[in-house]
RNA sequence: GCCCCGGUGGUGUAGCCCGGUCAAGCAUGUUAGCCUCUCGAGCUAGCGACGCGAGUUCAAAUCUCGCCCGGGGCACCA
């Protein structure tokens, strides 16, 4: 019997198709990244696979973070993946649903309004001491709530904690916070609400009121507290799972860590092909499906992993092959000169197996070649120009010459690519990895090709990938700048 | 320090729940070769791993215990 590996994503448990519902939980604090890229794809698979629901749920709770910019580069990211998703839907729209959880618990006695600051609870919870606040009555608490909410309170000056149990071992249990004062203005809803649910809270009422059935994300979260809470407040039952963190090899998706290379102007942006962020993969030439495929090949696991480029890359080629023309790219070319060179209009295929159509070049005795080539051949060597004809060598070193060599391959011969005295200038940036071992800057992470490029390239317009034989897949970035995809 | 969760080749993963068919599968990587007018794609073959130690058992990658290492939590971040 043979055996095989894992195909596609594990069975959910408790999952009945067409009773399930999913949610992408994105904070609007910063750019997409590779790994929401990831985590949204797995939801999305299980959504098609039990025919679920699929939420975007922003999770905007913290004024203090939350910008308008990143709300919209998730909703392009998310469209550029092909993730479809049924609602869309930020949990600042839900303020009252969640004050109205806040009251409830606090009626029952299952939270209170603490005035101690934050130095002093951190302390008294690492004690294991309660404060003076947990013992007040339900009226009392139910006061200050209702100041709160008239904004009566400068922040800091109270939070709504959560009765859990001072002397557990797991500290999230030490009557977390609920709810801080945060009078900042909120991107969405402005100066309307100064009462902010933290994210456990936030989270568990969406979670019931989105009807979500199974949660998959990251493990880092407070497992236990959310579900004392979701008890507490008489939510379903809902299937948790937890996976690793998407990390890629010297391309940490630490905000830390990056926004000081933009801010350097180190990288050229949050879009730089050598950042995790979607708008980096994108400029780099990685398709969606990519990230589709590379997703569904990994899989999640609860092992800490590091990701080689590699792997994406190699799908990504995968892909990428049957749909890229091929067109002449000469890396720091040297000058041909072939003597007895047929004056050719010379038709060739953009692809060796599609039908990509074709393109037409006009040829005399004068081409460009990669000089990294002529170096390794000597006089006398007969090579081919990609799918031209054949050139023996006759002179090397600084002014190279050759003459024509017939028009049958030779078997075993050298093949070159070229182009002709009618071609432009271009660059290829060639994107390496950010950080080198020790998380510092790699320097060598950009590298820069200049050559020359065949006049088909003139037809490309930014965003096309193209392979250049030789040399790689290659995505034309802006005028006479394209960026190397593997 | 305390609380979770993990540790299979260079990298990623399958297997572990229900011990034998696992002297460990797949992918990537790498080496050699085939095919191809590409250093792409495809094909063939080789290389390379069960963190350490003890125990249970006829039999352990799989079960038990101890240790070591890693990640996360212990935020008025999510």
């Amino acid at each position: 019997m043979e055996k095989k590996g894992r195909v596609g994503l594990p069975d959910l448990p408790n999952a009945v198709k067409g009773e399930t519902a999913f949610r992408l939980p994105p904070e609007p604090s910063g750019y997409m990244t590779v790994g929401h890229a990831m985590a949204f794809t797995i939801n999305y698979l299980y959504k098609e696979q039990y025919d679920g629901e699929l939420w975007l749920r922003f999770e905007d709770t913290n004024p203090r973070k939350v910008l308008p910019q990143y709300y919209d580069s998730f909703r392009r990211g998310i469209g550029w993946l092909s993730i479809r998703y049924d609602h869309e839907k930020n949990v600042s729209d839900d303020m009252e649903v969640i004050y109205e959880a806040g009251r409830e618990l606090l009626e029952q006695g299952r939270a209170y309004a603490c005035s101690c600051d934050e130095a002093k609870v951190k302390e008294l919870r690492f004690e294991g001491t309660p404060c003076e606040h947990r013992g007040g009555s339900v009226e009392a608490n139910l006061r200050v709530w209702d100041e709160l909410l008239a904004k009566k309170h400068k922040d800091g000056a109270y939070v709504v904690r959560f009765k859990g149990d001072m002397k557990s071992r797991n500290y999230s249990l030490r009557d977390t916070n609920l709810f801080r004062i945060i009078s900042h203005p909120h991107p969405l809803t402005g100066e309307r609400y100064s009462l902010w649910p933290t994210y456990d809270l936030a989270n568990a009422v969406e979670d019931e009121i989105c009807g979500i059935t199974h949660v998959l994300r990251s493990s880092e979260f407070r497992n236990e507290l959310q579900a004392q809470l979701r008890e507490a407040l008489r939510f379903r039952r809902i299937e948790v799972i937890q996976f690793s963190r998407f990390n890629f090899k010297g391309t940490p998706v630490s905000k830390r860590l990056l926004r000081p290379l933009v801010e350097k102007k180190v990288v050229s942006g949050w879009d730089d092909p050598r950042m995790p962020t979607i708008d980096g993969l994108r400029r780099r030439g990685i398709i969606p499906q990519a990230i589709r495929e590379f997703t569904l090949q990994v899989g999640y696991t609860k092992t800490e992993h590091e990701y080689d480029w590699s792997i994406l890359l190699s799908v990504n080629r995968k892909l990428l092959d049957p749909l890229s023309k091929r067109m002449f790219f000469v890396p720091e070319p040297a000058r041909l000169e072939v003597e007895g060179a047929p004056i050719k209009k010379a038709t060739l295929a953009f692809h060796p197996q599609k039908d990509l159509g074709s393109r037409t070049i006009d040829t005399e005795g004068e081409f460009f070649v990669p000089s990294a080539d002529l170096g390794t051949m000597k006089k006398g060597t007969v090579f081919r120009l990609m799918d031209l004809y054949n050139v023996r060598l006759t002179a090397e070193g600084s002014s190279p010459r050759g003459e024509y060599a017939g028009d049958g391959l030779v078997p075993d011969s050298k093949k070159v690519q070229w182009v002709t005295r009618a071609h432009s200038e271009a660059v290829v940036t060639v994107p390496g990895e950010l950080f080198s071992e020790g998380g510092v800057y790699n320097k060598e992470s950009l590298k820069e090709v200049a050559g020359y490029v065949e006049e088909a390239a003139s037809g490309l317009s930014p965003g096309d990938i193209v392979q250049f034989p030789r040399f790689g897949f290659c995505r034309l970035d802006a005028p006479a700048r394209f960026i190397l995809a593997g």
